[in-house]
DNA sequence: CTCAAAACATAACAATTGTCATATTTTAAT
DNA sequence: ATTAAAATATGACAATTGTTATGTTTTGAG
């Protein structure tokens, strides 16, 4: 459904709104570490997502990636748009170029509310709340969160 | 979501359970022609249906596939399996290995009852069905089909 | 002011998916 | 039997996506 590219996104971007802030910048090689991401794919896209302002970052010694207040108030939807483009969820699930409520294709009915409710819940929730979420409920976004909640 | 063979797959079977039967078989070049498909794709994708059953074909001078009885209670789901296998729809939105309702990533609660519906409907609903649905309420498949509704 | 740690940029390579081309086999019609 | 229309099989090519490698720029620390 996302490319992988996508989900290396999202889950740093999470990542980096739990553990990091102006003053506690985090670097590529933890990041990758922590998230079991291929270490250079994922510096190419937290390039992407710093070029669209969805992560802050700062060069030099010390420097690293980070999530400023402002970064933490945008929402999936923003990461998606951003790395995988819209295309996948605008677009007929048989691939029709005239597929609509008045011209439906066979599946459109079934799969037209769950693609509602999917982008609502993308496009509505901040980073913020999500995170939030993530702390207070326990969520998973690597196999060591995993492995730690087994402890 | 689904690859563009899988969309060219289930357009081509609820073509074929519209228009063929046992004594009326269809040339690739005719399905590719309707539904705007490129034909030696659609060649390819007919015979991996064919090897497994879900449509069935004959060769030789006014051969072509068709659609019998029994490939006509299948179901869209099986199509899938048959294509694209089900990876896409068994692993997690983000890609964790470890993502269940007990070690949930941040959006499973969102994704999960979504894919599941989806899952339902595809796997429970035969072919005949859809085809049912497509011939009562006008559903299009292909570019012509929409053409020919606005006349 | 030099050095090293980091992001940033570019491009090479690999794997998958989508597309096209060519040849072979089957079979109905003549 | 021969022929031609179809499916079937195989492989080549292109495009996209995922991955790795190499080099450049920025900047804090000594």
């Amino acid at each position: 459904m996302l490319s992988n590219a996508c989900q290396y996104a999202i889950r740093s971007i999470l990542y980096l709104s739990i553990h990091s802030n102006e003053t506690k910048k985090i670097g590529v090689k933890v990041i990758a570490d922590e998230l079991e991401t291929p270490q250079p794919f994922l510096a190419k896209l937290l390039q992407q997502l710093a070029k669209k302002k969805l992560v802050s970052s700062i060069k030099g010694p010390h420097g690293g990636f980070y999530l400023t207040k402002k970064n933490n108030e945008n929402s999936l939807w923003d990461i998606v748009t951003c790395i995988d483009g819209t295309d996948k969820f605008d677009n007929c699930f048989l691939g029709l170029a005239t597929c609509d409520d008045k011209n439906p294709c066979p599946v459109h009915f079934i799969v037209v509310p769950f693609k509602q409710k999917l982008l609502n819940d993308f496009r509505d929730k901040t980073i913020a709340q999500f995170t939030k979420e993530i702390t207070l409920s326990g969520r998973v976004i690597s196999l060591k969160d995993f492995n730690a909640l087994k402890d």
